[in-house]
Order: C-alpha cells, then sequence, then structure tokens
DNA sequence: TTATTGTAGATTGTCAACAATTTACTATTA
DNA sequence: TAATAGTAAATTGTTGACAATCTACAATAA
C-alpha cells in the first residue's frame, strides 16, 4: 500500500526516445487518492456489498491504513455518490433502486445528447479511431466473465464523447455519474449472470457517433437508453 | 464558531401547538460544514479573491479555527468546483473565464430542460406560490445592493423545479453547478456595478414556469439562458 | 412481559504533532 | 550577470490521541 513514486528515468544515449516520447509531468498521488480508487474497486466488485454499514476504523484496518488518509478516501467516494454518509452517525454503501436507475438513464439522455452536440464538428480521426478502440476493448471483456473490467469498459466507450467535446463542468457532471453506472451495471452482471451490454447495441451506436447525421445520432441516445432502461426493468421483474 | 445545538423546546401546556408544527428530527451539523459555509460564503463574497491562491494554514488562522476541519471543508469546495486543489502543491480559487460562463449556461439549459419535463405534470399550488415567493425576494434583493444575497435570491429560484421534480441525481448536478453560476453572478455585478438579473426576464420566466404550454417554457429556457450568456458577452466587450 | 432509563462501548469528528514535499531564497559557479 | 545548486522555510499529507456523539445492551420500573 505504500508505493513510491516512481520516477522516470532518461538516459542520454537515448536521443531517438527523447524526441518520440513527451516527457509528462510527474504528477504526484495522494495515498487518500490511492485508498479512494481501492475502495472505489471494492464497492463496484461487490467485495463491499451495496446496501452494507461501513466504518472508519474497520475499513482501516482491513486496508492496512490510518484512519486519515482513509476518511479524506471516504469523502472523495462520497462526493462520487457510491456511499452515503451521515454525520456522526455512519456511512451506508449506496443500493441502486430502480428509480436511481432511472434517474442515471434520464440524465444521461441530457448529458450526451449535450455532449454529442458540442463535439459533432470537432470529431476527427482521432476520435474515430479511439472510440473504436474502446468499443473493441467492449467486445473482448465479454469474453472474460469480469464483471468489473467489462462494465468499465462500457463507461469508457460512452466517456469518449464527455473526453472530446472540450466541455470540462459537462465531463465532470458525467464523471459524477459514471460511478453509479459502473455499480449498476456491475450489479447487474452479477445479479443475473449476464453479458451486459447486448453487442449489436454498442455497434449501431458507434456507426451513428462517426457518421454523417446528428439528428439520427440524438434519436439513437434516446433508443440507446430506453433500451437500456428497459432491459432493467425486465430483470427487475423477472428477479422477483 | 462554536455553536452549540439548539434544542427544540416542547412545552406540555401548548398542545395546539404540538398538533399543528411537526417536530422536525434534529440534523447534527460538523464544525467542518459550518467552516465550508463560511468559506463558500467569503469566496462568493469576493472577501476571498477569484484567481487567489489559498493555504490551509492562512485559512485556519483567519477563521480560527485547526487545519482538519478547514481541510475537509476546503475538500467540499474543492468538489463543488469553487476551489482546484493541487496535490502537494496548493490551492487556488475558481477564477472563472467566459468559455467556463458559457459551459454553465450551456449545462444549464439541458439540465433545466430535463428538470421542466420531470416536473411537468407534478406542478402544484405550492409550487406555484413558492416560486412566487422566490420571485418576490428576488426582486426584493434589486432593491438592495447586497450581490452576494442577489445572486443567491436568483440561484434559489431557479433551484425550485429541481428540488420539485422528485429527482435526486438531477437535483445533485444542479447543486453541483449552482455555486459556480452565483460565483459568476455576484462578481459580475461587482465587476460592473450593475444590477443584475434584469427584472422583467424572471418575470417572463416565471409567467411559463407556471403556464400550460411546456413547448413555450422550453423554449424560454433556451431563450433565458442565451440572453444571459448575451449580456455576459457584451459585459466582457465593454470592460475590455 | 414490555417499556424506559442509564451506561459502556463503538464510532465519528477534531486536534496537534510529525513526516513528506514543494517553494522561495541565498550562495556559488560559469 | 545569469544560471545552478543547496538549504531553510512554508505548506501539504498523514498519524495517533483525545473529545464528542451515537448505538447497543443491561438494569430497572411499570
Amino acid at each position: 500500500m505504500r508505493d513510491h513514486n516512481e520516477q522516470v528515468h532518461t538516459t542520454m544515449n537515448e536521443p531517438q526516445l527523447m524526441s518520440q516520447n513527451r516527457v509528462k509531468p510527474i504528477k504526484r498521488e495522494t495515498f487518500s487518492n490511492q485508498i479512494a480508487a481501492n475502495l472505489r474497486r471494492a464497492i463496484i466488485s461487490g467485495e463491499i456489498e451495496s446496501g452494507s454499514q461501513i466504518t472508519e476504523s474497520d475499513l482501516a484496518a482491513r486496508f492496512g491504513v490510518s484512519r486519515g488518509p482513509l476518511r479524506e478516501a471516504m469523502g472523495q467516494i462520497a462526493a462520487e455518490g457510491l456511499i452515503e454518509t451521515i454525520p456522526y452517525t455512519g456511512t451506508r454503501v449506496l443500493k441502486l433502486s430502480p428509480e436511481d436507475v432511472r434517474e442515471i438513464y434520464s440524465l444521461r439522455t441530457s448529458l450526451e445528447t449535450l455532449a454529442f452536440r458540442e463535439v459533432w464538428e470537432r470529431r476527427d480521426e482521432a476520435f474515430v479511431r479511439e472510440l473504436e478502440i474502446r468499443h473493441k476493448a467492449l467486445l473482448e471483456t465479454l469474453a472474460l466473465d469480469d464483471h468489473v473490467a467489462s462494465s468499465e469498459a462500457e463507461v469508457r466507450f460512452h466517456s469518449l464523447v464527455y473526453e472530446t467535446c472540450g466541455h470540462k463542468l459537462l465531463l465532470e457532471s458525467w464523471r459524477r455519474i459514471a460511478g453509479r453506472m459502473q455499480l449498476y451495471l456491475a450489479e447487474h452482471q452479477r445479479a443475473h449472470g449476464r453479458k451486459a451490454p447486448i453487442e449489436d447495441a454498442h455497434e449501431r451506436y458507434l456507426q451513428l457517433a462517426v457518421g454523417n447525421s446528428l439528428a439520427l445520432m440524438l434519436e439513437e441516445i434516446d433508443a440507446h437508453m430506453q433500451r437500456g432502461f428497459r432491459q432493467m426493468e425486465q430483470y427487475l421483474s423477472f428477479a422477483d
């Protein structure tokens, strides 16, 4: 848990390396950030169960860290909505209700609509290529049985338009709900042993996203979200 | 700064009071939350200037509190976007660029459109009354010269639809940008000695919000936002 | 037996000290 | 003089202890 920050070594006898790869600034990663990443993963993977009560002391012991940075990490995760903290009382892991899921889909529709409006004229080859890479990655995770990886791949696929559109606030808004969406996707798969998403759904999304008609793409966003939501409804009624 | 929580006293010889007013649960307010509120206000009021570098030790001394809860408060304010923290380096107060303001308006348009779609069939007398109360409060602050109060009143006026629509995630998204919007409004007024908003703009907004045509209201949201943004552009060109 | 009260234990929030890192300033070198 | 190196000071991040608060359990009263 106590990693040492790796320094980037540049050797003087490799001038080609120097000219081809930009030397990126080193960003110091706080310990509490690392704990937050572990905690996020533990929640999404189901290791820490939705709806369960968690305590700082217990988690600090489990992760082998002191309470201070663990508490900061929890603050971050709470800001992302994956846990809910009531002062002086305790903290509970988010348990998504059907209504929560409906909200995720409806808000996503609005945000993704805006994102595509913003990005439409600025799509370029890099965007297309990256979207295809992420789509391929998504399909590949479906061959595995890793709920965390495939839910993450789906979030990454949908994230590209936000990352590309140059609207910081919108990207931030997306990031705020992406964790919840990933939690839902991972849980859904665990609960139903079903591989999500439907494969051809994202194929069509991809084709329209790189296509020539914004209107068609916006219709597809609507349809894509409604399909996602209807699928969830189906599984809920089947589970009951 | 160290307030004591006030207890609600119920006297036994006032049964009428008991039956008419619900005894509300007491919510414990953490110290760090209180600090966050003060810090938020100091930023929005301009007491702590946009773009300025702030340090935990300095603020802790200024507020007369210890660094721990001050640090937590700063974490909260950072999550709201009013300050930006770079690990191990420092924290800067948000300085809104014209592009930031454009983003606020475009995202608000999407969110407020969704909010009115969600709320339209569930508007009732209480909604109408409350919107009128908040509109009136907004007009009253215009008579004063208090940038913080009037910017706050404008945010409150626009908040009602989010609070009413029953979409938690949407309310949360709104709250994430509301602080930035208030900061912009307050700064704008300070910089230009102009009373914002234009008075009849909110009159029209109110009429349509309580009216019968969702389509007209959605057009007004678009128009309202475009007017706001155009006004900002005007002031920017005038200031240069 | 059920309801109420009191208290111990568990947990959360704050505090102050220490560790880690960065920034600013000074001295040295070219 | 400008650039570089070294170091002190300032600041951020973490730690462990203490204070404040809540919850669970035991004892008492009805």
